[in-house]
DNA sequence: GTCCAGGGTAAGC
DNA sequence: GCTTACCATGGA
């Protein structure tokens, strides 16, 4: 266990910002994840003040990249338009996330469940492909599987874990990934747009599903998933056209603090009125 | 019972 | 090129 600062780093936030579905919330103030196989614990001891289950050199290696710490984001902050009300509020409420640079099979996977489905019905379905298909990492952990697990099942157990009409896609890409059809490890050498035609190739994975795998797996900040919330935000705040253009290569950001605010209570109550 | 969720696909035009 | 019906599941 040590003790790091980390200068406005939210963790309740970035746990919940329907990135990543292996957080698990243990009280306000203590978060599990799982990832990079391995089981991560994390408790806000204070302002900019944290708990990490780890020692410093696995912080410095595995977790200070996992969580994007080594990137300054106040730098976004600036790209903003001070005239802009509703991304000011954004930021107030959302600026302490970080985007994650997750494993790209597992963010794959995830995004293919996620069409349709609430966040808590994806943390569900990912919870119980990792316990049928993932190895134990202690009691009552387990990792993301592998290619090669998915890639062996059948339906019957994919549709067990709540999958629906998504198993089959699941399926399909595990598959092309198994037998080297394609190679998720190369695509990081190509460019954005050769990249997003390449994952739109894969079963199950359309555009938005592309733009999700880009941003938080290939870490490609330009990318920008248009799903019900942040469309609600663009129809209602926008009148139905984002200014993408205003952030050129670090829109996925700007996305990513809407997606957290529009989903919030707080700007949600504002839309009643 | 109805509506909605970090959509994709294939058929139709 | 652009719409539209359909696809399973669970929770509000």
């Amino acid at each position: 266990m040590i003790d790091v600062v980390i200068p406005g780093f939210d963790i309740a936030l970035t746990a919940d910002s329907g990135q990543c579905f292996r957080f698990l919330k243990l009280s306000p103030d203590n978060f599990r994840l799982i990832a990079l196989g391995r089981r991560l614990d994390i408790g806000v001891l204070g302002e900019d003040r944290f708990a990490f289950s780890c020692t410093r050199g696995e912080f410095d290696t595995l977790w200070s990249p996992y969580f994007d710490l080594q990137e300054d984001y106040l730098r976004f902050r600036s790209l903003i338009p001070r005239d802009d009300a509703f991304l000011g509020a954004a930021l107030r409420y959302a600026g302490g996330l970080r985007i994650l640079r997750q494993a790209p099979f597992e963010t794959l996977i995830s995004f293919i469940i996620s069409q349709r489905k609430t966040i808590q019905a994806i943390k569900g379905c990912v919870e119980a492909l990792s316990r049928r298909f993932g190895d134990r990492i202690d009691e009552e952990s387990f990792s993301f599987p592998g290619p090669e697990g998915l890639a062996k099942a059948d339906l019957a157990s994919l549709l067990a874990c709540g999958l629906g009409y998504r198993s089959r896609y699941i399926l399909a890409t595990s598959r092309s990934v198994w037998e080297g059809r394609i190679d998720l490890e190369a695509l990081s050498l190509l460019q954005d747009d050769a990249l997003h035609l390449a994952l739109c190739g894969l079963d199950g994975v359309g555009d938005k599903v592309a733009q999700c795998v880009m941003l938080f797996a290939y870490h490609r900040l330009a990318a920008f998933p248009r799903d019900v919330w942040v469309n609600r935000v663009i129809d209602r705040e926008y009148g139905g056209s984002f200014p993408e253009h205003l952030y050129k290569g670090h829109a996925g950001v700007i996305q990513q603090y809407m997606f957290c605010y529009g989903r919030s209570a707080q700007w949600r109550e504002m839309q009643k009125t």
